[in-house]
DNA sequence: TGTGTTTATATCGTCATACGATATGCATCC
DNA sequence: GGATGCATATCGTATGACGATATAAACACA
């Protein structure tokens, strides 16, 4: 469990050097992500945005805001729902994540064979009997093996 | 890949949700489970924390000067290099570690499934003609689908 | 033994980012 | 056509990460 944690980290980590070497703040990079991820005809919203981004929504008006201000994104008005505003890349903003794409999918795949194994070792993990939690501390040793 | 991203943030900020309701910062929550994991006869120094949460050691002291503010770890200097500092959890922290635990075990369980799948499609992903990175846009639409 | 280099830990100031509380404007529904 | 609710935006605050820097012990070696 400390491996897949650690692991996890250091690919997050990793993805932030990349990110920053490409002269974008993580949040940013994760912003365009999403804004290219999304399926809504059209763009997606703020809401949909902090929504896949896991975050409320006025954190996502500020990476917006900042992605905005670096000329990566725009804002466009919804013409039948005039509160809501949609986001759209610019040129720019595609050519940057591009960049990052093609090295995260290389990253990804040298990664994704030790994290299979991992998996495995947590899903048997979860069904030998953690799967009803007490609240008590009866079996530390247990868990710090899984850990 | 986006589905794979928000996934990855889903589980940390439930994570991050229930360690706040144990009353842990996330910070303090992982370098317990640092501290736990570490099989460094001794303790843990607090390099090797740092290593293990992918930060600067500084990064490290900080989060253990926190710790140890609320009495969940102890640190204790090496007898053979007095540089060295050992960090080690005390009572109070294996049990506010055991109870976070339990809860952590079971939500992976239950996402590992899921994320089997995620791993599954990713493998092939990169073995497809991405593991060459050309710094171009030469396929955005093709990125697009796999991200 | 003395001096320079490396290693481990700690301190300081700063920055990015997330949040809660709150505000504003538009939509929708009796 | 008010009441109610939703999407977006603003403000102040807290956490946590970093770079630069400091201190002290360990080590290397003349």
């Amino acid at each position: 469990m400390l491996e897949f944690r650690t692991g996890l980290r250091r690919f997050v980590h990793w993805s932030e050097q990349a990110a920053a070497a490409a002269g974008l703040s993580p949040a940013v990079h994760q912003l365009l992500l999403a804004v290219r991820g999304s399926s809504t005809p059209g763009g997606p919203t703020i809401g949909e945005l902090a929504d896949s981004l896991v975050v409320k929504h006025h954190t996502a008006v500020e990476a917006v805001d900042r992605a905005q201000r670096a000329g990566l994104v725009v804002r466009e008005g919804d013409a039948q729902d005039l509160r809501v505003v949609r986001v759209r890349l610019t040129e720019a903003g595609h050519a940057r994540l591009n960049d990052l794409t093609a090295q995260h999918l290389d990253e990804l795949a040298r990664l994704a064979p030790s994290f299979a194994g991992l998996w495995a070792n947590l899903d048997s993990a979860g069904h030998t009997g953690h799967t009803g939690y007490t609240g008590h501390a009866e079996d530390a040793e247990d868990a710090r093996a899984a850990d």
